[in-house]
DNA sequence: ACCTGAACACCGTTCAAGT
DNA sequence: ACCTGAACACCGTTCAAGT
């Protein structure tokens, strides 16, 4: 039976595509030491060398795949965000996705924020980051958080949904995440500080 | 001149403290990457093999340049905690420690972090856990903090510290930095929420 | 364009052996 | 005890070459 069109049997009509998801597949299961040039070559069934036609190096992959994980972190987060209208609710459903996504799928949270971070202050971009914004901006707006520049407040947020996530690797101490989105909660809530404009 | 009493020339009297030493330089100087039991060993003088007499492996190498970090590390942030008794200004004192230890030591901190977190939540062992929590429950006495388990409360403070240090990686961004410390405050301030206890 | 194979300069680690 | 040297099974990356 003829599977392709081709005459040649260049293994892949897209092996970008294929050399993302295998790479993925091969740093979950076996972590992030494992993604090898020549291991994912293998295991695709083409030349050790391949994946050079479609990415520069090995960091190349490993930010594609990064950047891959961050589309659908974004599409869990945006469903968050989108099962509440009210402050604190939203804050509720977007860490826990945060902090499931992180326990979860620890190799590939690693990755994502690898790419992410390096090369300066790089956080503030992205959907995440304007979901935040616009969580906070919305949530000044019907009065349920104090004034402030919102992007310094979302970048609070992530700060310490990141920080716990990060001190909480593996386990699920629902106590700690309970606890860290109380303090939160009150300290965007608080009027007392000198934050006035 | 002879500079050793041994007859022999074995390079080292303590081999071990000089792996980590130089190990250490070679991570800030270079970057993690660029530790190699090889290129240590070269480095002192010794065979490409010779820390396998003290190190089981690389990451037992590792695991102690990050211990022989925490030691400078608490040193540092127990300085940060006697600067001041009042507890806005011991926060002060310690967050700055924090960042820019993470920003000056990228390298080291990043190896101090992977020997500490991995294998569990290790993160509430230690001299810097315990210095955290005592803070917070010397602020609770005074009523500068609200009341609740002061090792969650000291885990949030951690959170958002790393969390704050990872995000704002090699820029020195102080709004980021003081907006972070203004919500941690009032957040551990406040009495609107359902922590009674 | 997309892919291969050989080649180069590296790694971590083991192990028999030396002092 | 502490260290060496050879050896093994890997790496990332380059490059001339094939279709």
């Amino acid at each position: 039976m003829k599977l392709k069109k081709r005459k040649t049997n260049y293994h892949h009509g897209n092996l970008r595509a294929a050399l993302i998801q295998d790479g993925l597949d091969l740093i979950e299961e076996k972590g992030i030491p494992a993604l090898t040039m020549r291991e994912v070559g293998k295991r695709l069934g083409v030349s050790r060398t391949a994946a050079y036609a479609h990415f520069k190096d090995k960091a190349a992959l490993l930010a594609a795949i990064g950047q891959a994980g961050f589309v659908e972190f974004e599409k869990a987060m945006e469903g968050a965000k989108n099962s509440a209208v009210n402050f604190a609710a939203r804050m509720d459903a977007m860490s826990v996705v945060y902090f499931n996504w992180a326990r979860e799928r620890r190799a590939h949270f690693e990755v994502m924020f690898n790419a992410l971070l390096q090369g300066g202050a790089a956080a503030e971009t992205g959907p995440v980051f304007a979901m935040l914004k616009e969580v906070i901006r919305e949530a000044q707006q019907s009065g349920e958080v104090r004034q402030g520049d919102p992007a310094l407040l979302a970048r609070v947020v992530w700060a310490l949904f990141h920080g716990v996530s990060m001190l909480d690797r593996d386990s699920a101490e629902s106590h700690f995440v309970r606890s860290s989105n109380e303090v939160l909660r009150s300290g965007l809530n608080a009027h007392g500080t000198s934050e006035r404009t």
